[in-house]
DNA sequence: TCATAAGCGAGACGGTACGTCGTGTCTTACG
DNA sequence: CGTAAGACACGACGTACCGTCTCGCTTATGA
């Protein structure tokens, strides 16, 4: 496979995956910017020309790949919404969870990675989860009086916590006895509060 | 098994309050080695003697800081009881928060340190919450047909979902507005799944 | 064979030569590559990528301290010509007779520093003294049934031994007292062994 | 082989003894402590209380082993006196000279040192050799107008640099030679000077 | 017969230097 | 001009050694 477009875009896109490949081989604390860099035959000036720091470039790397993700999902009904955006999330957790996790320790000590993360993917994840449910209620599928808000963080936390903190698997069938058992009796009980 | 290492104990006693201290002023990334034994006034010789890398001094240090963490809270209602242990859980994020955060990627990378985290403290703090579960279904203040296993990890979930991913805080009130809409009318109504 | 390190070589002397200042400073022993590093504000991976060991940069200082030292005497007279040679062994014996001592122990451990020392500055020493006795011969001032092999060690012997075994000084006036006394009579005398 | 006396001087022969092994073995610069300490089945505290440092140590093992050396050989005629004391030193530095020479680069800095060797066994090598030279002139084997004080360091000069300085050997009939061409006609020509 | 002390083995300790490795900056030469 | 190659300063890591120290154990006496 030859390479035709070696500057601009094209070589960004080899370096962010190159990145990628060796953050899941080795891990975010073992990687090194000379590993990446003699993975993807580049110099270190090429790589630090666009990313001011490892960190950057691992975010840069995480950013490129979690950017075209599939979003609005609308199955017509609340539940099969939220077990197709929980099911996305369960397969970009496949993905990048171990990334994720490792900058999880980043955004508390660097504020800009932050607002990267959270108003990227984060919140791309939340616009999808929280849009099911207020399709759901503008539907009249969810009484009107509940409080639809705090409920989208429930799933993604439970998954989240599950898979790391726990270290437990989480899949598919999880999603939807959660779901079932925990989203939906919230989300549709007669009386909130 | 006798103890070579009697005066030792209370040295590693030191040298785990250090690491601590150290963690909580620069953070996990920046704390170095050099920093813990200058503060220690120790030898590198005496850290690694003990701990044979870094991150195993780090986790040592944190895992000597919650052994010893309150338990067991009885105070008569399920309500009080989990506002109570999730009160805990909330102090000590403060106080570990950052080490915890950053320590959940290792967890991933190396087993042994995920076996010591999640049967330690992890452990613990699901002890307590299940035990609040199940004196309360004792006490018939839950119907006996609801399954209280999965609602333990509700709230910690999203305590640490909320406080980590998303960055926004969670305090006592949260924890309190968390418990009154979420975890009792799940636990408390009528018909399980 | 190229020379990448075209910029390098000039590095290198000066590492070199701040390794040669902080010799003469602190001495041998008490030389660190810390010490060297940070004099010559540089980096320990610069040395290190250079030079294996710290014995290897003071060998390294010490050959490049001696490579260029002044040989070929020819004051007319053999007298002259030892005068003049052992007296600049004299003048390198002040300036690196404490590294050369050092170095010493080193060579019988070492073969290839014994070889690199003792075809360098060595072997330009002896070039230099029996030259001068070749000469010598040529101009009919020793008979020449005299064997002048063995008499070109006796004096760099004698003033080592004396300064380093016996700790005694030996400067210009006892190097024309031995040549008169010792030297000249045995490669002038009329009939050899 | 039992150890009956374990305690005072012994035990101090033993450990010097396998301070003089470890320092054949590994030469100076590779001997440690703990090494010594290790081989002895000794404590530290065994050796630092009889040795203030490491060079004592080697020092006073270098000592103990050249303490008993034979020294007045009277064989009759100055050229078997030289030739039977030069043999001695021979044979001493076959079994030292590593140890000698790594020695001498300490007498420069540890002038108490320097005395204790040069006190101890160069003083009584000196001694040997300039009282045959004493005997040879009051039997009147040597003219009684040759200055002899100089000649005795010619041999053990040459013979050390040509050992350590060359890394030549020179053995018995070297010596011979030696004695022949060059002390012998110096200590026996007409006039002096 | 016992206790009190002195020497000992074992080895932890503070300190210092070593040699390695990673980051981010920079220079050189090539295409 | 952007790039590959890689040298460079900085600084942390983990190792090794020195000389000091503390701990029990053993032995060798003195009561």
């Amino acid at each position: 496979m030859s390479t035709p477009l070696r500057g601009g875009q094209a070589r960004e896109d080899e370096l962010l995956s190159a990145t990628l490949d060796v953050l899941r081989e080795v891990g975010y604390s073992r990687l090194t910017v000379d590993g990446v860099v003699s993975r993807a035959r580049a110099s270190k000036a090429t790589v630090y020309r666009r990313w001011p720091s490892k960190s950057d470039l691992i975010v840069a790397a995480f950013v490129n790949a979690t950017r075209d993700l599939p979003s609005e999902r609308d199955t017509g009904s609340l539940r099969g919404d939220l077990i197709a955006a929980l099911g996305d999330i369960l397969h970009e957790l496949d993905r990048f969870g171990d990334v994720m996790v490792d900058l999880l320790g980043e955004l508390g000590r660097n504020p800009e990675l932050a607002s990267t993360i959270r108003d990227g993917y984060i919140a791309m994840r939340r616009e999808t989860l929280t849009a099911a449910f207020a399709r759901a209620q503008d539907r009249g599928e969810i009484p009107p009086d509940v409080d639809v808000k705090p409920l989208w963080e429930l799933a993604p936390a439970v998954i989240f916590f599950r898979r790391f903190n726990l270290g437990e698997p989480f899949g598919v069938d999880d999603v939807r006895e959660f779901v079932d058992n925990v989203v939906l009796p919230l989300a549709l009980r007669p009386s909130a509060g």
